[in-house]
DNA sequence: GTCTATATCGGGATAGAC
DNA sequence: GTCTATCCCGATATAGAC
């Protein structure tokens, strides 16, 4: 299961696998492509993995269960700290979106082409990887969202489920957006910006989660502005 | 150039081309599963279009245009009425993605399609993409950048480029993110939803963009948290 | 376990009749 | 402008020698 009991020419097809499926996308990216950059031969992927749709899962899987278990490493430590006294909302988006972008400002280990593929493939339309996703994330999200719902009593669960949504898409988008279309500035982001995103991230995260709620009632047409209850 | 002139081939190929670009994305889509969608013969894309590529470009160029001239209008209609005073944050923000959201929540006119397909390829790799989304964007981009600079004169610039960044990165995801994949809720997203997105959308946005701002010397570690000074 | 060679398929694009 | 038939390519996957 570790990356160490893996042979070098699995691991070394899951790297080369990584980089051009974030450059290229999945459908774009062939088996010679990553054979050729893995340097290995062909027929490896199958051998090893059996398809290649299966080599994009366990891709997926090595990155998910490490990413999600410190995520959970990091609310278990703010939870044994509190007590049972609920988490503050800060520290609760700390520990899930900090593992996630200190994930993805690690040059070295892959972590960052990783970080910018998943932000992609949260939109990714096709099938198994919808399903795969959403199974690999099930727990931690489930953990996050119960600590969300205790440290926010007075918002509504529903309210609070749409702010992580918000919150999620913001990063994706931050991260894997970023260099792969600069809409908003001219400047493509480069290697600092990303070191930089963490603060602004976190501000920005955390005054729309406890932004003041939404008035419900009226139908969505712009140039209504939405009525102030206070969130938290 | 207006949907009139279209022909009836050509418009049946575009409806249906949007429809499985979205459902299936651009690679996986093939011109056989669109013209046999349309119900018209498989040389059709070539002999209206010239390529998979150009029917792509085409498909794009019409939705967007028309999304970003009521875009500028309603930046327009603002602008005038300020009289040359800076406007109020919360009504840019309103002018740039209310349209957009009203676009998604329109399910007769093809719109919600789109903006879904919209919202995935903001993330989408390939070069000839990112080429045309920048050149459709640019203008209108430019005017709501120099908008938000006089409307808060206070931040600095280029955070608020982060936060414009940020925000479109949670409108994309909330709308096209949201049924495709949902990670937070185990309840798929349905067609009211999308209804009730905007006030909670509009919220969440402005809340992160007059959150306070970042304090960014130091290293980005989480269990850090950010300092305090308003950003409005 | 790793290679070469190949089977099999389905893609985009086009030629040329109508 | 629309059709049928087809070209040509490159994809995944596998068979079988080493």
């Amino acid at each position: 299961m570790s990356d160490t009991e893996l042979s070098d020419t699995r691991r070394r097809i899951l790297d080369a696998a990584e980089t051009l499926f974030t450059e290229h996308g999945f459908e774009a990216t062939t088996l010679r492509q990553i054979t050729g950059r893995a340097q290995v031969n062909l027929a490896a992927v199958n051998y090893h993995f059996g398809s290649k749709e299966a080599l994009i899962q366990e891709l997926f899987r090595r990155r998910l269960t490490w990413l999600n278990e410190r995520r959970l490493e990091a609310l278990d430590r703010l939870e044994t700290e509190a007590h049972g006294a609920p988490l503050k909302p800060s520290k609760i988006v700390d520990a899930f979106f900090g593992v996630a972008v200190n994930m993805a400002a690690d040059r070295e280990g892959g972590g960052r082409t990783f970080m910018r593929l998943l932000g992609r493939t949260y939109t990714e339309p096709s099938e198994f990887v919808r399903g795969f996703l959403a199974s690999e994330y099930s727990e931690a999200v489930g953990r996050f969202k119960a600590a969300l719902f205790k440290a926010l009593p007075d918002v509504p669960q529903e309210e609070i489920l749409w702010r992580f949504h918000f919150m999620i898409g913001a990063m994706a988008y931050a991260i894997s957006g970023a260099d792969a279309l600069s809409i908003v500035g001219e400047t493509p982001v480069d290697d600092s910006a990303i070191d930089a995103l963490y603060p602004r991230l976190m501000s920005f995260l955390l005054g729309g989660l406890r932004a003041p709620l939404p008035a419900l009632a009226a139908a969505p047409k712009p140039g209504r502005k939405p009525r102030t209850r206070r969130a938290a």
